[in-house]
RNA sequence: AGGGGCGUCGUCAAGCGGUAAGACACAUGGUUUUGGUCCAUGCAUUCGGGGGUUCGAAUCCUCCCGCCCCUGCCA
């Protein structure tokens, strides 16, 4: 009979690792087949409130409450790692509230690792009366020294052999104020030869008069990561504490500390890959240094890879989660290319955005055999597929604009938009044809004149014949004029970490990732569109509402993303031909 | 006396001794009132390299090579 019973409790797991399980999931699968847990699943998501989140952390909570949403009994937790009260502040824990719950999660408990700080002293102490800390005199310049290289051993601080009745004392008296700041620090007595650096001693408390944005001036000496997070993990019953690859040294301590205190159980602590992306940087160091030297504008400006600046840009969470399931999570170091993440952001959009017209750059075009001073209403579909979206009326009349990069008065091959005596669609109106192109004196065109088929209303030809382009277009008359932000790469290398020498990153800042386009044609009912608002510009892409200026009513919109484009594509091979023929002349 | 990790298509990534999934990218066709979407097709005779074990190796053993992390009173 136990047989059966384990066939079909194994079968659920076959199947998904059919689906392929990443090596954490599978831990975790195997971790509750074994009832190591009783069934239960506790994650947490630990940032450290000092700077913005970015999309490598959106990994790390696509992880976190993804794997506690996958399991009955599964909790994830929101805990501020709030131990450095130099460098956070609540600006942080307020936008990254704000970015997970964006995100979509909830957590089940949020917590501070500040709210641990006396159980965290308790904690030292035990570890002091055990013979296991000692405090430390030696300057950090000192400590550094004695720690030893890589390939040698370090040497035993003087201090390291006091009493567990002096230690106490002397930490009582850290905690006291007694002490200079850096005077003194807790450390734990491991071992001064240990090949792992993080073993040599390792700092357990700091001596630091800053005051701390939860507990005040309450504490004048502080925990570190190491000794912090572990037994934060434990305090909350984490079972499976996931962090990102360059923490695996610091299992070990983390390991130790919970292993030589009465910690209430021991979480498993598993390490992954950190996101890279291309064509971004992401760590916080860098992006503090876009922020203040002005090379962006602020933490959600729409070229940063924060939470909040992707928000901003208009990428969606759904596309979000969906780019982390597609990334997968493994130990290998790697670069995800951009365009994977753009594709998941165009998925999506496709899907719900309704579409509308919008003129970036307007070209003038007269009707000359449209009724003079006439329009009439176009009711128009909002999605092409989804019939549930509705449509909108739009206005169209003799005088018009489309944009000017779809008329050619000399095309290319394959070039099938609007040209002299070429015919075109304008979406859901008419067939127009070009009869006359009018130029200014530095012989720019400035206008077309074009006919009309009446017969065509609609798009369609009654006499079957076909065009080979549809063009966006907006009324003149009821056009709104608004401003368009386009974004590109912020960085022209796949790489901006991978500097040549004398470079720095920021020397490979795309000059072109903002272009502001301030005279701009959008369709009337785009005029009380408010922030956030969702579009997509029929073939140029999706865009959003930034802002709307609330003295003009100007509204602005942010490029998201374009739509994928075959003609850019043919433009660009059609390119580099005359330069391989060059060469080969050459040759 | 160094230690800890990692090497599978351009980029991610499955695979866990039985003869290389999938996705993005790229390419080519078809459909189309978005050069969009959608659909179809192609895209690693080979898994960092060399030996070995085996009827059989990306998977096991062995040596070598390459990349990442660690010498904060940061996290």
């Amino acid at each position: 009979m136990a047989k059966p019973d384990h066939t079909q409790n194994t079968s659920p797991d076959d199947e998904s690792k059919e689906k392929g399980l990443d090596f954490i999931r599978t831990i975790i699968a195997k971790d509750n087949e074994s009832g190591k847990h009783g069934g239960k699943v506790a994650t947490r998501f630990p940032p450290e409130p000092n700077g913005y989140l970015h999309i490598g952390h959106a990994k790390s909570i696509c992880l976190n409450f993804g794997i506690a949403g996958e399991h009955e009994k599964g909790t994830c937790n929101l805990r501020f790692d709030d131990t450095n009260p130099t460098k956070e502040d609540v600006e942080y824990v307020d936008s990254i509230m704000e970015d997970v719950r964006w995100m979509g999660f909830g957590w089940n408990e949020l917590h501070y690792a500040s709210d641990y700080f006396e159980q965290l002293y308790e904690f030292a102490v035990e570890l002091i009366k055990a013979g296991k800390a000692y405090v430390c005199d030696l300057s950090p310049e000192e400590i550094r020294a004695y720690r030893g290289t890589l390939k040698e051993p370090g040497k035993n601080s003087p201090y390291r052999d006091r009493t567990p009745e002096e230690n106490l004392d002397l930490f009582q008296r850290m905690r006291a104020g007694e002490f200079e700041d850096g005077s003194r620090v807790l450390r734990a007595k491991i071992d001064m030869a240990a090949p792992n650096l993080i073993l040599r001693d390792p700092t357990l408390y700091r001596i630091r008069r800053a005051h701390h944005h939860r507990t005040g001036d309450k504490w004048l000496i502080y925990p570190m990561y190491d000794f912090t997070h572990c037994l934060s993990d434990a305090i909350e019953g984490i079972t499976h504490s996931i962090c990102t690859l360059e923490f695996e040294n610091n299992r070990a301590l983390y390991d130790w500390v919970l292993d030589n205190v009465s910690a209430p159980c021991h979480p498993q602590q598993i390490e992954f890959a950190r996101l890279n992306l291309s064509h971004t940087v992401l760590s916080k160091r860098k992006l503090i240094q876009l922020v203040e030297k002005g090379l962006v504008n602020g933490w959600s400006d729409p070229r940063m890879p924060t939470i909040s600046g992707l928000r901003r840009r208009g990428y969606p969470p759904e596309a979000l989660r969906n780019f982390c399931d597609r990334i997968g999570v493994a130990k290998r170091d790697s670069m995800v290319d951009m365009a994977l993440l753009e594709f998941c952001v165009r998925e999506h959009l496709n899907e719900v955005a309704p579409r509308v017209m919008g003129v970036l750059n307007p070209l003038k075009v007269v009707i000359t055999n449209y009724p003079e001073g006439e329009s009439e209403e176009l009711d128009c579909p909002l999605h092409p597929t989804d019939p549930s979206q509705g449509s909108r009326m739009l206005p169209f009349s003799g005088e018009l604009y489309i944009e000017r990069e779809d008329f050619m008065e000399d095309p290319p091959k394959k070039f099938f938009r609007l040209s002299p005596g070429k015919e075109v669609r304008l979406r859901y109106a008419y067939f127009i044809t070009c009869q006359e192109v009018i130029k200014d004196e530095n012989g720019e065109v400035v206008e077309l004149r074009c006919t009309y088929d009446p017969a065509t209303k609609g798009g369609d030809a009654p006499d079957g014949r076909k065009v080979k382009a549809t063009l966006h277009w907006v009324s003149a008359r009821h056009a709104c004029t608004s401003e368009v932000r386009l974004y590109e790469h912020l960085f022209t290398q796949e790489n901006p970490n991978d500097v040549e020498e004398g470079k720095d990153f920021t020397d490979y800042i795309n000059p072109d990732s903002l272009k502001v386009l301030k005279d701009c044609k959008v369709e009337p009912s785009l005029a009380n569109a408010g922030p956030g608002y969702q579009c997509q510009f029929e073939r140029m892409g999706y865009f959003c509402v930034d802002s709307v200026d609330p003295d003009t009513g100007l509204v602005i919109f942010n490029r998201t993303v374009t739509l994928r484009d075959q003609w850019a594509k043919i433009q660009k091979s059609q390119q580099p031909q005359p330069k391989k023929n060059n060469k080969k002349k050459k040759k």
